[in-house]
DNA sequence: GCCGTTTTCGGCCCGACTGTTTTCAGTCG
């Protein structure tokens, strides 16, 4: 066996072969349960090929042995012969056109067979030409609604829409949020979806709001100047689409019926399938308007959500954690994290200055940091091997380690460390000499080159700065970049239990286009006992307002302010570092 | 296809909106 798959790559398989079960007309839950699995393996950080093999994959949820012996197929010979033999039978094509906006399974399979439509193309020359109104159920509104989406996937190319960044979000959904607040007939509104679970990509924005006029509401909703063009607008919903392409879902409920609605909105859909089946033993039935007996018939609508959770009998569950990662289990049995929180940050390990590529000088960062509640920052400006002539070189690095020894003197009200963001080289050292680091308060060490080494490689240079007495964080460990850069391969099992075993703290990175550790990554550093710090790493005063995306992604791990370094005051932190211990 | 302090068989979360139907199927979240 040359090379085990990848988890993304099995996951991906299995969704292709969960198109090809719906196209085909099979029971909706066969197809369900192909991508459940394939959503498990997608979140999972153990390796799903080496689970097959040691024969735990059935452990994973909704892994049976048909599933198993799919999987094992495709670890052992590259190939799933089931998926293999079903593209001869059916044009690739069709799922293309399954995927169309508007279209489903039953729409593509009913083009194919009737109309011999099997690309995306076919459906835009067949819409072109009348045709496709030809078929029953499908008139000539479908018909335009299925040209516009095939020459949009046309011109996109075959990708899915792109996920969008939650820094990027932010701004158009809070505004659109604002001006919902301020219409007189909306009494409450909030941002749900993946938003409020603070995803680090969402797909759209789903926004929520209590209001006795939901027509009213509604079509003020469409009118907003953010508003390109109303796609659906009904009693409860309306979908608009922004001039910036943002799809925008806003649900309407009475107030006593609130809870209920944010709740269901804020899903994930992951979330509240188990929610569901969890209250169905327990003989209550949860939709977005209340939560009803079997036995009795009773209702109860909930103006707060947490009464939804309430009623089933489960503590209130924060919507970081509503992912189906376990989180109802812990929520019954009452072992839920203290989730860390922004207000927990006392400090900010990873800031950059004008020394090097910021743009402010470290007075300025350090005053903004004290306005932000900061009680020590540490200048991490980069060393000289980062290229570009932004390193700081070593000469310049003493003197800034003075500089910083000046300000602390006159400044009231914030500490500063004096610090440095050192390359991991391609061979494992630190490009600077030990008699600097050991001259520094905090150094963090990240791998900016080499990104292609496979991994035995890159976790040889990870073992050789954790090991290094004067290395305290290991900085962005993955390198992703999101949208953009995928990072280089990890073994975050290797990672976090060598940071825990030599007291190298973890970082994950604020910063909403890095957000690195990952959350699932993050989780399992707690669980291995390594302790993370969570960092802005800013490069101009607006840089510390990252900081909530990387509390976010924290609290997607799990993450308690026990587990989070920066949470407490400077001198109990600096009994943290490993360098202290030697 | 998966799963079981209601079940090893018979369920599987639940509802809104649209278009094209004279009562509902398909799609979406």
């Amino acid at each position: 066996m040359a090379r085990l798959p990848g988890n993304g790559e099995i996951a991906q398989e299995l969704r292709i072969l969960a198109a090809y079960l719906a196209f085909e007309g099979q029971s909706i839950y066969r197809v369900l349960a192909h991508q459940k699995a394939a959503r498990e393996f997608g979140q999972l950080t153990d390796s799903v090929a080496l689970a097959t093999l040691e024969g735990r994959l059935t452990q994973l949820p909704g892994v049976g042995p048909a599933i198993e012996a799919k999987v094992r197929e495709y670890v052992e010979t590259g190939r799933i012969s089931q998926l293999e033999k079903l593209p001869s039978s059916y044009p690739e094509g069709v799922l293309e056109v399954a995927e169309l906006n508007g279209a489903g399974p039953k729409t593509a399979r009913r083009l194919w067979d009737e109309l011999q439509i099997d690309s995306l193309l076919g459906v835009k020359t067949a819409a072109e030409a009348g045709r496709l109104r030809t078929l029953k159920g499908t008139g000539a509104k479908s018909e335009a609604k299925l040209l516009a989406s095939a020459e949009s996937a046309l011109a996109r190319g075959p990708a899915p829409a792109p996920r969008r960044l939650l820094g990027h979000v932010e701004d158009p959904a809070r505004r659109l949020l604002e001006a919902l607040l301020d219409h007189p007939a909306v009494m409450r509104a909030e941002v749900a979806g993946s938003f409020r679970r603070r995803r680090s990509t969402v797909r759209d924005s789903d926004l929520v709001a209590s209001t006795n006029e939901p027509e009213t509401v509604g079509r003020f909703f469409g009118t907003l100047p953010l508003v390109a063009r109303m796609e659906q607008s009904g009693m409860t919903k309306v979908l608009v689409h922004t001039h910036n392409d943002l799809d925008v879902d806003l649900r309407l409920a009475p107030p006593a019926s609130y809870g209920n609605l944010l709740q269901h909105a804020t899903g994930s859909a992951q979330h509240n399938v188990e929610l569901r089946g969890f209250s169905q033993k327990r003989g209550m039935r949860v939709n977005e308007y209340n939560v009803e007996e079997f036995q009795t018939g009773k209702a109860y609508p909930c103006a707060e959500q947490a009464a939804v959770y309430e009623l089933l009998g489960l503590s209130w569950i924060p919507p970081e954690l509503r992912e189906g990662r376990g989180e109802i289990r812990a929520a019954l049995e009452g072992t839920l994290p203290r989730l860390v929180s922004r207000k927990d940050l006392r400090g900010d390990l990873h800031v950059h200055s004008d020394w090097s590529d910021g743009r402010q000088t470290i007075e300025e960062m350090a005053l903004t940091a004290r306005d932000r509640g900061l009680e020590y920052i540490c200048i991490s400006d980069h060393s000289k091997s980062i290229g570009m002539g932004i390193g700081v070189a070593d000469d310049d690095l003493r003197r800034q380690s003075e500089e910083i020894r000046l300000l602390n003197a006159r400044l009231e009200g914030i500490e500063l460390l004096a610090g440095s963001e050192v390359d991991i080289l391609a061979d494992g050292q630190i490009d600077l000499p030990d008699d600097l680091l050991a001259s520094l308060d905090f150094v963090v060490a990240s791998i900016h080159s080499g990104f292609q080494q496979p991994v035995e490689r890159i976790m040889a240079r990870f073992r050789s700065a954790l090991e290094n007495p004067f290395v305290d964080a290991i900085g962005h460990p993955s390198g992703r970049l999101l949208g953009r850069r995928e990072g280089y391969a990890l073994d975050i099992e290797e990672l976090a239990g060598t940071a825990a075993a030599t007291g190298t703290m973890l970082e994950i990175n604020a910063s909403y286009d890095r957000l690195d550790l990952r959350a699932a990554h993050a989780r399992r550093a707690k669980e291995l006992g390594a302790l993370v710090v969570i960092s802005s790493d800013a490069h101009s005063p607006r840089g510390f307002d990252l900081l909530p995306y990387g509390v976010g992604e924290a609290r997607r791990g799990w993450l308690e302010a026990k587990n989070v370094a920066n949470t407490v005051p400077l001198e109990a932190f600096r009994a943290l570092l490993s360098r202290s211990h030697r």
